[in-house]
DNA sequence: GAAATTACGTTGTTTTTCCAACAAAATAAG
DNA sequence: CTTATTTTGTTGGAAAAACAACGTAATTTC
């Protein structure tokens, strides 16, 4: 597909044609290129100079501490957009890694003209901006979303929890997750033999079932 | 101080003018009113109608769990604001709860006047828009740094991690923190008696000293 | 389709955290 | 000033989680 159709869909472009698209170009100093799975595209404490668009592919955010242990933070797909909001706090230090789960196309943005649009853009400047704040809150709720996971105090609750929103997400008590076991583990911040044992017994419990990661919960 | 003082001194209302504030009251329909310390704004679960902004107090969101478990999820001071992430994603059921830590003086908005502000506001409303992005960056960056803390494994880093960051925010090895033991216990998701322990560890070995909620970290 | 690699579940052991109970210190109330 | 109340530190025992190790199943690679 072509770039201003993969722009078109984003939502941080939503509502803004493709003349303006091509303006934007320009204005906003992009880059289009190719990210290979497992390449890191900004690591912890490195400078985050712009903002990123997936156009077509998988990225994840990821905290790396000192003994390896990793905690996923959040993913990325296509038209998803991340750096918002370091761009708009003064944040040039990237707190989190940000690495390619696949094969990835990406376009980049210069974050300080993106903060300071030029006249080009004016007539959708207004637009574009409630897209930033519709982004950035999404991200928020869904970072919140998160806390409510894994402040509880047990592997099981937090792992229930969690497959109970999915569930609601997906209106329906059969869902898959874009997990494998290691990731969830990772995402809620448990070791990963420990929740498949709280998996299997909840299995046994007969209160949710599983193959891979296809879950049914009661 | 009278509102309109306290509201040019807020972020959401930042380098807008006296007499733009003024029309802003009928179009966004504010409500200034007091809550008492202890007392609930919004209950976990309950509609989210308007997006609140403190004028002078301390309000803080918390995530309350079947057990009885309390989790904090961020305070706000005067001129912050709470809900601009709720309103923009139509999020209207609160994740959290809303509670007054003192008596509190807070100004309300309805927020689908925020979302569509009406003609009288135009002038200003891309410093407006503006001034969410920021907020709402703000408190992400804020979220994701929480995340930091608690997704250490184990008591010890968790706790070494908020002090480093605490330390390094207000650039001194001394410091005080805003928490008592109970709630710092409650931020960093931990039991307080094991905190407490922890803290007392590292203070037998010279990493850090501390009396009450004045810190000194090596 | 065979071999290698990765993902997943299981078990036993070690370590950590939680929990309850209590004493000491600090703070608030009368 | 004296008496409550709250906050903090400490301890020992119970529960849970982490960790390591391993067998098996599933997937990938050649």
């Amino acid at each position: 597909m072509e770039i201003l159709k993969k722009m078109k869909k984003s939502k941080i472009f939503d509502e803004i044609s493709e003349n303006d698209l091509k303006a934007l170009h320009f204005c906003f100093k992009t880059r289009v290129f190719e990210v290979k799975k497992g390449e890191i595209l900004i690591d912890e404490g490195e400078p985050f100079e712009s903002i990123v668009l997936v156009l077509d592919g998988h990225l994840r955010s990821e905290l790396n501490d000192y003994y390896g242990n990793t905690s996923i933070l959040a993913d990325y797909h296509d038209g998803e957009t991340i750096g918002v909001e370091e761009a708009f706090t003064g944040n040039n230090i990237s707190q989190y890694t940000l690495i390619a789960i696949e094969d990835t196309q990406v376009l980049t943005m210069n974050k300080y003209s993106v903060m300071k649009p030029c006249d080009n853009m004016c007539p959708r400047h207004t637009q574009f901006q409630n897209n930033l704040v519709k982004i950035i809150s999404q991200k928020n709720i869904e970072l919140m979303q998160k806390f409510n996971h894994i402040t509880k105090s047990s592997t099981k609750e937090k792992v229930l929890s969690y497959l109970q929103y999915i569930s609601k997400q997906q209106n329906s008590k059969y869902f898959d997750i874009p997990f494998n076991r290691q990731e969830l583990a990772d995402y809620l911040s448990v070791d990963r033999s420990a929740l498949s044992f709280e998996l299997s017994k909840l299995k046994k419990q007969g209160i949710l079932d599983f193959t891979k990661n296809h879950f049914m919960l009661k």
